[in-house]
RNA sequence: GGGGGGUUAGCUCAGUGGGAGAGCUCCUGCCUUACAAGCAGGCUGUCGUGGGUUCAAAUCCCUCACCCCCCA
C-alpha cells in the first residue's frame, strides 16, 4: 500500500461541501428499497419558510439526522421527509414590509397580484433555508420534499375541512376571538402570549339613574366603557345587595345600564362592582352570555373606536382613547382614583401587538371529541414523550381544550373553501370549486374570503407529505412514522394538533415517539433572541469551525429534558474532537508504505487489540441504548471517552512499537488491524460527525463505498473480551501509578529510570507485561524494567508505588524529599482508612447483610479485601520511608 | 391561582438507591515527529435548606428558600 498524506490540520471547508453533494446525487438520503427491517420515518417539522435557520432550527434537525443516519446504518428503510411552512402571518408581514419600502399596502396591489408577489418572496427564501439545511449537513430525502401550500397539500387541507365540516366538527360563528390589529386578523388562543405590564387601575364613578348618588367600578381599560351593558357585583356581598337590579348611568354616554349579580366576580378585587363588557373581555363574554347581555362591539377591524360610542371619540385609537375618555371623566368628575397596577395583556405572537378581544365572526374547529382521543391514545400507551414529563403538559392541555378558532383574515394561505350565493343566501362547503349556486343554480357565488391558520394546514404534515388523501406507497410504508423531534412550544400549536387529526383521518397516531429538545440559550440562560442580540448564527458556526463541530457539540450537550446553553466557545468541543479523529487517522495512514492488508485471524489478534476490540464493542452497546432511548448526550459521551481515551491515547500509542518494528508481518498485521478498527470506530462515529467520517471513512484502504451505506456496529460477544481488559486494566493502574510518582517528584522526561515490578502471584497482567517491557517501558520512561515477585525493596535507593496486586520500586532516591514523600503517603493512608471503615461497618450490620441484595454485599467484601491490600502496603511503604528519614 | 423544571467542582452540565463524574477553566511538567486544537500529571465538592423513608439517599417522599418556564 501507498501512504496516504493528509493536510496536517482538520479543515473541515475542503469537504463538507464536496460529501453533501456526493450523497445528494447519489440518492444516499432516500430510503433503500433493499433494507428489509421496519421502516423508520421521521417528518421535518417545516421551518417558516420566509424564516432563517436559527440555533433552535440546528439543534432540532442535527437531532434528527444523528437518529436517521442511525436507523438507516442499522438497516432500515430510512425516510426524512423535508419541508416548509407557507406560516401564514409571517410571511405576509415580511411581504408587506417590503411593500411598504415601496411606499405601497397589499391593498395597492389587490389581492391576487399581492398572492402572487408572495409567491416570489417565498420561492426566494426557499432556496436559503433549504441551502442552510444542506450547510449543516441534513441527510433528509429531498426528493420527498414538500411544502404545506403544494397542490397535494392544499388538496388534504381542502379533503380535510370539508370532512370535519360534513361530520359536524367545524362550525362558523359570532365569537369573541383574538384580534391583532396590526396583522388585522383573528388569531388562535394559543397564539396570544401574555406579558406582565405595569398599568393603572381607575376608579370611575357612575351614577345611580336615581340621582341617589353613585357607584364606583375599577377598571384599567375605561375606553372600552362605551361597550358597557351592565355593572355586576358578587350575589354574597352584603354591601352591594340593595342595588342589585337597579340602574346606572354610564358617564359620558348617558346610557342607563343595569346592575346584575355574578358570582365571578372578585368581592376583595377594587371595589367589588365590576363594569361587563361582553364585546371586549372574555370573562365579560362568558358574563353577558349568563345574564343574556345585549354585545357592544366599539371597534373597527382596524383598532379605531367605531360608530357604537359617542362621536367625539370615533376614529381614535384604543391609546388615544383611553387618554381622551380620561381626561373627560376627570372633567365631569367622574374619575375619583387611579393607582398604578401589573396585569397581564395578551400580545401578537408574531408581531408582539397588544391584542383586543374583539366580536367577529369566524370558523372553529370543535375540539372536544378529538380531545378525547387524542387523550385515550396516550392513556393506551401509543404514544411516549421523551423527557416524559412533557406528557403532562399533553394530558392537561388537552383536558382543558378550547375550540380552535381557524378563520385567518389574511390573504396568504388555503382559502376557505366555502362559498355564499349573492342570490339566496345559500351556503356551500366544496372539496372542488363550484361554478354556481347549488340551490337557486344562480352563478352570483363569492367564496369566503378568510384563509386558514397555518396550523390547520400543517397538523396534516406526517400523511399530507405521504400523499393522504390518496392511498399512495409511501402512506403505507411510512405511515405511521417513528420519531418527532420538536421544541416543547409547540406541543400545543403542533404536537398535538396532529396526534388530533392523525386519529380523525387514518385512525391512528401520527408517531409513536416525541422528543422534545432543549431550548438553545446562551450562556446567561436567556433565551436567544434578536432583540438580544445573543443569538448564534450556525452557518457561522460552521463557517468557523464546521458542521460536524456543530453537530457533536450539541448531542454531546443534549440533555434529555434540559435546556443548552452555549456560546461560540462551546463549539470547541467538537472541534477538537474532529480534529482529534483527522490527526489519529492522518498518523495511520502515513505509516501505510509498503504494508499490505492480511486477514485477520482471531488468534492472531495481540492482548492490546483484543482490549481495544472490546472496548469498541462495549461502546456499541452503550450508543445503541443511548440511541435508542435518546439519550444523545450519552451517545456522544461515549463515542468520545472510546475514540479519545481508549484508541488515541492507549491503544494507537501501544501500537506504535508494532508499527516501527523490522517485522513486515508484524507491521502488516498491526496495520491491517488499526485500520480494522478505525473503519468500526468511523461507522460507529458516523451518526454524530458525519462529514468528516466518512472523509476519512473512503480515505482508508480496508474500505469500499460510503460509511453512510455501511452497516452500524453492533454489540457482539464475539468481540466481548474481558480477560484482555482486565490485564490491560492491570497495567494501567501500574502505568498510572509510575507517571503519576514521576510528575509528583518532578521528574523531568529525558531522565529514564529504573523501575522494579514486584507482582503478587497470580497477578493479571505479569505476562503481558513481561512480554511488553519494551513497551511499557516507554509508557513510563523506564530504562530499566526488571520484572522480580521476589523483590527485597532495597532501603534507601528506591521509592514505592502500590497497586492491586502488585507493588513496584522506582530508584529515584535522590529525587524525592522523604517529608512530603512521607505526607503524601499518610492523606492516602488515611483516606483508604476512612474508606474500609465504611466497608466495615456496612458488612458488621446485620441489617446490611439481611437485607441488601447478595451483589451488593459481594461488592463490599472486595472492597474490604481491597481496602486492607492498599493499608497493608502502604504501612509497609510508610515504614520504609520512615527509615530514610534519619 | 394551578402545573412543571432547576439548585452537584471556579464555569457549563451528566449522574434516579450501594465506593461523587465529564468538558472547559486553573496549577505543574513536556514542542515524546499524528495532533500545543496536543501529551502526562494534579487541585477543587456541607451534591440548595431542614426533616422523613431505607441496612444504605446526590438519587425516593415531605418542608422551606432562591431561580426559570408554561397555563389561567
Amino acid at each position: 500500500m501507498k501512504a496516504v498524506e493528509l493536510e496536517k490540520s482538520y479543515n473541515p471547508k475542503d469537504f463538507e461541501d464536496r460529501i453533501y453533494a456526493d450523497w445528494k446525487d447519489n440518492g444516499c438520503f432516500r430510503p433503500s428499497s433493499e433494507a428489509t427491517g421496519k421502516p423508520f420515518t421521521i417528518v421535518m417539522p417545516p421551518p417558516n419558510v420566509t424564516g432563517i435557520l436559527h440555533m433552535g432550527h440546528a439543534l432540532n434537525n442535527l437531532l434528527q439526522d444523528t437518529l436517521i443516519r442511525y436507523h438507516r446504518m442499522c438497516g432500515r428503510p430510512a425516510l426524512w421527509v423535508p419541508g416548509t411552512d407557507h406560516a401564514g402571518i409571517a410571511t405576509q408581514n415580511v411581504v408587506e414590509r417590503q411593500l411598504k419600502a415601496r411606499g405601497l399596502r397589499r391593498q395597492d396591489l389587490g389581492r391576487e397580484r399581492f398572492v402572487e408577489e408572495t409567491w416570489k418572496v417565498k420561492e426566494k427564501h426557499h432556496a436559503i433555508i433549504t441551502k442552510q439545511l444542506e450547510k449543516i449537513g441534513c441527510s433528509c430525502d429531498w426528493s420527498h420534499e414538500r411544502f404545506t401550500m403544494d397542490d397535494g397539500l392544499s388538496r388534504a387541507v381542502r379533503e380535510s375541512f370539508v370532512s370535519l365540516y360534513e361530520r359536524g366538527l367545524i362550525y362558523k360563528g359570532n365569537y369573541l376571538v383574538n384580534y391583532c390589529t396590526h396583522c388585522g386578523t383573528a388569531l388562535a388562543d394559543d397564539e396570544v402570549e401574555y406579558k406582565n405590564l405595569p398599568g393603572k387601575l381607575y376608579q370611575v364613578r357612575y351614577p345611580h339613574a336615581d340621582g341617589s348618588g353613585f357607584i364606583t367600578v375599577a377598571t384599567t381599560r375605561p375606553e372600552t366603557m362605551f361597550g358597557d351593558v351592565a355593572v355586576a357585583v358578587n350575589p354574597a356581598d352584603e354591601r352591594y345587595r340593595e342595588l342589585v337590579g337597579t340602574m346606572v348611568i354610564l358617564p359620558l354616554a348617558n346610557k342607563p345600564i343595569p346592575i346584575i349579580a355574578d358570582s365571578y366576580v372578585d368581592m376583595e378585587f377594587g371595589t367589588g362592582m365590576v363594569k361587563i363588557t361582553p364585546a371586549h373581555d372574555p370573562n365579560d363574554w362568558e358574563i353577558g352570555k349568563r345574564h343574556g347581555l345585549e354585545m357592544v362591539n366599539i371597534l373597527n377591524p382596524d383598532g379605531t373606536l367605531n360608530e357604537n360610542v359617542p362621536e367625539a371619540y370615533r376614529s381614535m385609537d384604543v391609546l388615544t382613547a383611553r387618554k381622551a375618555v380620561v381626561k373627560d371623566l376627570e372633567a365631569g368628575m367622574f374619575l375619583i382614583g387611579k393607582k398604578e397596577h401589573n396585569h397581564d395583556v395578551g400580545h401578537c405572537y408574531r408581531c408582539s401587538t397588544v391584542i383586543e378581544p374583539y366580536l367577529s365572526e369566524q370558523w372553529f374547529v370543535s375540539m372536544e371529541q378529538m380531545a378525547r382521543k387524542a387523550l385515550d391514545a396516550w392513556q393506551d400507551g401509543k404514544l411516549s414523550f421523551y423527557a416524559k414529563r412533557w406528557e403532562n403538559t399533553y394530558s392537561h392541555w388537552l383536558g382543558n381544550i378550547r375550540d380552535w378558532c381557524i378563520s385567518r383574515q389574511l390573504w396568504w394561505g388555503h382559502r376557505i373553501p366555502v362559498w355564499y350565493c349573492d342570490s339566496c343566501g345559500h351556503m356551500m362547503v366544496e372539496r372542488d370549486d363550484p361554478s354556481e349556486c347549488m340551490a337557486c343554480k344562480s352563478k352570483d357565488i363569492h367564496q369566503d374570503t378568510d384563509v386558514l391558520d397555518t396550523w390547520f394546514s400543517s397538523w396534516l404534515w406526517p400523511f399530507s407529505t405521504l400523499g393522504w388523501p390518496d392511498d399512495t406507497d409511501d402512506l403505507a410504508r411510512f405511515f405511521p412514522t417513528s420519531t418527532l423531534v420538536t421544541g416543547y412550544d409547540i406541543i400545543f400549536f403542533w404536537v398535538s394538533r396532529m396526534i388530533m387529526a392523525s386519529l380523525e383521518f387514518l385512525d391512528d397516531v401520527p408517531f409513536s415517539d416525541i422528543y422534545i429538545t432543549g431550548l438553545v440559550r446562551d450562556k446567561m440562560g436567556r433565551k436567544m433572541s434578536k432583540s438580544l442580540g445573543n443569538g448564534i448564527d450556525p452557518l457561522e458556526v460552521v463557517d468557523q469551525y464546521g458542521a460536524d463541530a456543530m453537530k457533536f457539540t450539541l448531542c454531546y450537550m443534549a440533555a434529555q429534558g434540559q435546556d443548552i446553553l452555549i456560546d461560540m466557545e462551546s463549539f470547541k468541543l467538537g472541534s477538537r474532537f474532529a480534529n482529534k479523529m483527522w490527526n489519529a487517522t492522518r498518523f495511520l495512514l502515513m505509516n501505510l508504505e509498503g504494508r499490505k492488508l492480511v486477514e485477520l485471524q482471531e488468534d492472531s489478534l495481540q492482548v492490546m487489540d483484543r482490549w481495544m476490540y472490546h472496548q469498541l464493542n462495549e461502546a456499541a452497546a452503550k450508543v445503541a441504548t443511548a440511541i435508542e432511548s435518546y439519550r444523545f448526550n450519552d451517545a456522544a459521551q461515549t463515542i468520545y471517552d472510546v475514540f479519545w481515551n481508549d484508541f488515541c491515547d492507549w491503544y494507537v500509542e501501544a501500537t506504535k512499537h508494532s508499527l516501527f518494528s523490522k517485522d513486515d508481518a508484524q507491521r502488516d498485521r498491526q496495520v491491517s488491524v488499526m485500520l480494522d478498527l478505525l473503519a468500526s470506530l468511523m461507522r460507529l462515529m458516523h451518526p454524530f460527525v458525519s462529514f468528516i467520517t466518512e472523509e476519512i471513512y473512503q480515505k482508508l484502504p480496508n474500505t469500499t463505498g460510503r460509511v453512510i451505506d455501511a452497516p452500524y456496529p453492533r454489540h457482539s460477544e464475539n468481540r466481548s473480551y474481558p480477560e484482555a481488559k482486565a490485564i490491560v486494566d492491570a497495567m494501567q493502574e501500574f502505568v498510572r501509578g509510575i507517571r503519576s510518582l514521576r510528575s509528583e517528584l518532578q521528574i523531568p522526561p529525558e531522565r529514564k529510570l529504573h523501575v522494579v515490578f514486584r507482582p503478587d502471584s497470580g497477578f493479571v497482567a505479569t505476562q503481558f507485561i513481561e512480554s511488553h517491557v519494551e513497551l511499557i517501558s516507554s509508557f513510563i520512561g523506564a530504562s530499566d524494567l526488571d520484572i522480580d515477585e521476589n523483590h527485597a525493596s532495597e532501603v534507601g535507593k528506591t521509592v514505592p508505588v502500590a497497586g492491586l496486586g502488585f507493588e513496584a520500586f522506582v530508584f529515584v532516591r535522590d529525587a524525592i524529599d522523604v517529608d512530603s514523600e512521607l505526607k503524601r503517603i499518610e492523606s492516602d493512608l488515611v483516606k483508604t482508612e476512612k474508606s474500609l471503615e465504611g466497608t466495615l461497618k456496612k458488612l458488621s450490620n446485620a441489617q446490611f447483610l439481611a437485607n441488601a441484595k447478595s451483589e451488593a454485599v459481594d461488592k463490599e467484601k472486595g472492597k474490604q479485601a481491597e481496602f486492607e491490600e492498599k493499608l497493608e502496603k502502604g504501612r509497609k511503604h510508610l515504614a520504609l520511608l520512615r527509615t530514610l528519614q534519619e
